[in-house]
DNA sequence: TATTGTATATTCAGCGTCCATAATACTAGC
DNA sequence: GCTAGTATTATGGACGCTGAATATACAATA
């Protein structure tokens, strides 16, 4: 919630709607409606239409408030990027340098703010992030530790295991109810990504979020808060390891193929099948994991960066 | 971490390596190696002896350090009580009310600051205590609201099938490692417990940490770091929840039994039947869960809700 | 030499003030 | 009536300072 990354975060939430909805150009997005669905009074949707204005996305007509200029189907591609913040750069550098074996496994915050060059604040919003994301932890007198969380190799099998207990279990519980119109989304974004003939033309990012989006919407249909928090956490987790290079393109298909027989199954109202074919799909996934050497060498996705990690 | 609180909690740490040290009277408490053992430096250490020295468990010889007065069985019972901070029994007044429905599922921090009167240090502690817990989340815009984990009756019931899917699967996991001084430790103290002719005399705070110690233990064992960081949590979440009051003394016995099976079936590396065992376990003890109307005794506010669950 | 006693250097959390941001109330236009 | 525009109130985060708690270095003592 820091800075005006709100702005922009509710900006992107903003065309999030109009493409939910369908909307067409000149339609009149009203600013108490869409602070009510999202939960935030006019004013900061204000802030976010004025700079959807500036992108030209909506006209802003006197006396009257904001029309969309082009409809749902041209803004597709339309993304307003949220300004990384010190912090977030600050969070990922930490993981990345820790992986590399850069840090040793405890740190004050004065080592890091000498070595990065970062004030106290980012620092400790940062660390805060990363604790609550259960990677480091405060020592009992000063300075932070890195928790085991971070030995990937470890740390994977784990993540596995541990969803091979819930995600299958979830789906099992009395309380379990897929939501009919979410999977249908689900399936969607699936089929069009079999339906492309070169995957590389679609990005990690994308990619990544179709899984997530599954594997949360099924927790989510577990009706168990505390299994959601926990695949949540576990994706996470999964996002930050950036060897989501997917570099296999097999296995995406693979994997697809997996989500929707697991959709199958679910839309046959044939739960066990769908906890059987989950226990196979995390099984495969794990047998098939991404290799995180390969990962730590150079990181392709984020050529870009500085290459701190890998000499 | 905060005020001098850690001087007392050093000293029950301290208590506790004495215990299981089993160190008798007269022995020579030398402070780097309690404070290696607890990662402090010998200043707060010191801190903790001088205040054991009051509390006339050891004593201090100029120029020698300090020295045990009492042998570690002797000293069982003593415990050093830490004075509750400002920001805990705010934490805890503020799931108490909500609990009882006294407080609105949205709130500000200046409501809270007007109606229990702590400034906003404690307040922001003790709201960021209940957003690690997961028990409240900041609003997008201004104010917190209270997540559904707070709705006790379906929180219970989450938790319980929560634990039912990871704590057994724990126990199959090929890296589960029971460690046996560990297992003879909680061995007897369940063994105090069922020995102890009327319960009466033990309190409840003894026995919620047995049962805590016991599934931690075990967690611990599985060699999965998420595992056991969820099963810490659901124990913090527990602790929460006061209707451990106990009252159901046979269930207390019960619980024991069921425990010391799934011990011996571990000190017979029989983990199959172990985890059958936990799973009995638990199913037992959401069958025989306590009420939630002990606790939220004037509840009058959830008075409609808590039926809801019983059957 | 190993450990305590003491002094010094760091570290980080509490606290107060300030200010960008959000919520709310009110006015004006359609 | 509903909506947008504007003003006002308030909230809670940012920033800097200070001091208690911690770590560390060194002297004293068994």
């Amino acid at each position: 919630m820091p800075r005006s990354q709100t702005r922009h975060s509710l900006a992107n939430q903003i065309l999030d709607i109009v493409r939910n909805a369908r909307l067409e150009a000149g339609h009149h997005l009203r600013e108490q409606w869409l602070g009510d669905l999202l939960g935030v009074s006019r004013t900061p949707i204000r802030a976010a239409l004025d700079l959807l204005a500036e992108r030209g996305a909506v006209e802003t007509r006197k006396n009257q408030g904001f029309f969309l200029v082009q409809s749902f189907d041209a803004l597709q591609r339309l993304q307003v990027e949220v300004p990384s913040s010190a912090e977030q750069s600050l969070y990922k550098q930490l993981v990345r340098d820790r992986l590399a074996g850069k840090l040793p496994g405890s740190v004050t915050q004065s080592e890091i703010a000498k070595r990065y060059d970062v004030d106290r604040g980012v620092l400790m919003r940062a660390l805060s992030r990363l604790a609550e994301d259960n990677l480091v932890a405060r020592n009992k007198g000063h300075g932070w530790r890195f928790l085991p969380t971070l030995a990937t190799d470890v740390a994977l099998r784990n993540s596995y295991e541990f969803r091979l207990a819930i995600e299958p279990a979830g789906i099992l519980l009395d309380s379990f109810r897929p939501n009919p119109a979410v999977i249908e989304r689900c399936r969607l974004q699936h089929m069009v990504l079999l339906s492309n003939p070169d995957l590389g033309s679609v990005d990690s990012a994308q990619l990544f979020e179709t899984d997530v989006a599954f594997h949360e919407a099924l927790a989510e249909f577990s009706g168990n808060l505390f299994l959601l928090q926990a695949v949540q956490q576990q994706n996470r987790l999964r996002r930050l390891f950036e060897f989501w290079s997917y570099g296999n393109k097999r296995r995406v298909r693979d994997w697809c193929r997996e989500h929707l027989a697991i959709i199958d199954a679910l839309e046959a109202q044939d739960f066990t099948r769908a906890a059987n074919a989950m226990r196979e799909h995390l099984t495969n996934a794990y047998e098939e994991r991404p290799q995180i050497s390969a990962n730590a060498k150079s990181g392709k996705g984020s050529a870009n960066r500085k290459k701190t990690l890998r000499a």
